[in-house]
DNA sequence: TTTTTTATGATAGTATTACTATTGTTTTAA
DNA sequence: TTAAAACAATAGTAATACTATCATAAAAAA
């Protein structure tokens, strides 16, 4: 599962500068683009981690980089957008992972294992890009994704793209899930439902234990991943 | 599954006025006790199903039921715990049909079809205290829900017991769930996962359809219904 | 019935948030 | 080296999320 080649490339990769290309609706200057740019998402995700969502303000935020507000607004029309581009990178640092890892793979149900690997372990298995902390990203994904698109903008957001890279991951795993099984009447559903339980269970173990049966001592998963296995095996069965 | 004899003691129970006991620190003074408080939970309802949550303010509120800010804020502290009030209340009223379906029932099977019928169709089937819209509840509830409990404050709220009544209703359909499979190894995690893919599938199918594989069409939830019982069956086999 | 308490309304005020606008200075690109 | 773009500094506005005070109306107690 662990492949030296992918690994160096990845590396390789990384110093070259991973870049992402979100939906450019998604922010009035491309924040990659800048130095500052580059804080705003390095400290965003720091502060959002740090303060929750209600509570960060691009006032904080510019305070925290030495910069102002007015600086800030000229890369986000406001701290919502900002959220969904956080977001959007989180889906498409998942769905980058799973390429990279299943690339070599042929088996479907060798690369389903893989995509519950990458699910609850995005962050800690890979080095990312230097500016992004992936493990505090992962961490207000968690916490704060699902507002991302529990909105009454939801619909007009959607129209404009903001969560073509979520549909996108999605589609890529169920298809994987119809190749395991192609009598399988739910591979949407399924798919988005592994996901998601991913992260509710690992918010759950945290903060809600009564409403789950695993338990994430420190940082250690290894139960989410065996549960999401054990509901994805029997399900395709 | 829809006995005259139960619908009749509902309706003498409604009429008799139902009363939640809620949690008595989400209010400052409960409003199920007066006018204006009813007033508060009714409108709430309505406002936050027409604006979202966060443009729902205690003005815009005070303003539609002719009242002022100040009042309202003499029986909830912010809108976030009148958010977690109204939960509270949905919560409730879905365990409330839970029990009240279930009672004559003995097959455990059927008992977990008559809950996922209750968590898709809860505000359908019956009629509700006439002060709530429980369509629209279920509604916000689907929409905001999940805000409830994703917040820098969810330890310090789930001390206070805010959460309570979810736990409660995960534990009796997971009790539920291990009469059906005494083996099954994650009852909770099912309980929940079925209750929160009812309203997320709902969600999706009305706002970012590629996200599943069901469609709602009107009001029409059938097809959440049967997938949930497919999983439910399919996992407890 | 009168008195007392409680509930609500009316009004005012504050700190913070979520912006927008303007102007000047520094950095980058042609 | 000059023009353009990016950023900082500052100021200002409307709305939000409250808190405080006082008057009045309704309900409960005497």
């Amino acid at each position: 599962m662990f492949d030296f080649r992918i690994w160096f490339w990845i590396h390789l990769t990384m110093s070259l500068q991973i870049r992402f290309s979100l939906n450019d609706g998604l922010y009035l200057k491309d924040p990659q683009d800048s130095k500052l740019g580059k804080n705003i998402i390095q400290h965003s995700i720091l502060l959002i981690d740090e303060y929750g969502f209600e509570s960060f303000t691009f006032k904080k935020l510019a305070e925290r980089i030495g910069s102002t507000e007015a600086s800030i607004y000229r890369y986000f029309e406001n701290k919502h957008l900002l959220l969904i581009f956080l977001v959007n990178w989180y889906w498409e640092w998942v769905s980058y992972l799973i390429k990279v890892n299943t690339m070599n793979v042929s088996d479907p149900r060798i690369k389903l294992k893989i995509i519950i690997h990458s699910f609850v372990f995005a962050p800690k298995d890979n080095p990312g890009v230097e500016y992004v902390n992936e493990s505090k990203l992962h961490n207000i994904f968690i916490s704060e994704g699902v507002k991302a698109y529990h909105t009454k903008d939801v619909d007009k957001d959607n129209s404009k793209g903001f969560f073509k890279s979520y549909k996108s991951l999605a589609n890529s795993v169920s298809n994987i899930i119809s190749e395991i099984n192609p009598q399988f009447k739910y591979p949407y559903a399924l798919a988005t439902n592994l996901f998601e339980m991913s992260n509710n269970h690992i918010y759950f173990a945290k903060h809600l234990p009564r409403l789950t049966d695993i338990s994430v001592n420190g940082n250690n998963v290894d139960e989410v991943e065996t549960m999401l296995n054990y509901f994805a095996d029997k399900l395709l069965s």
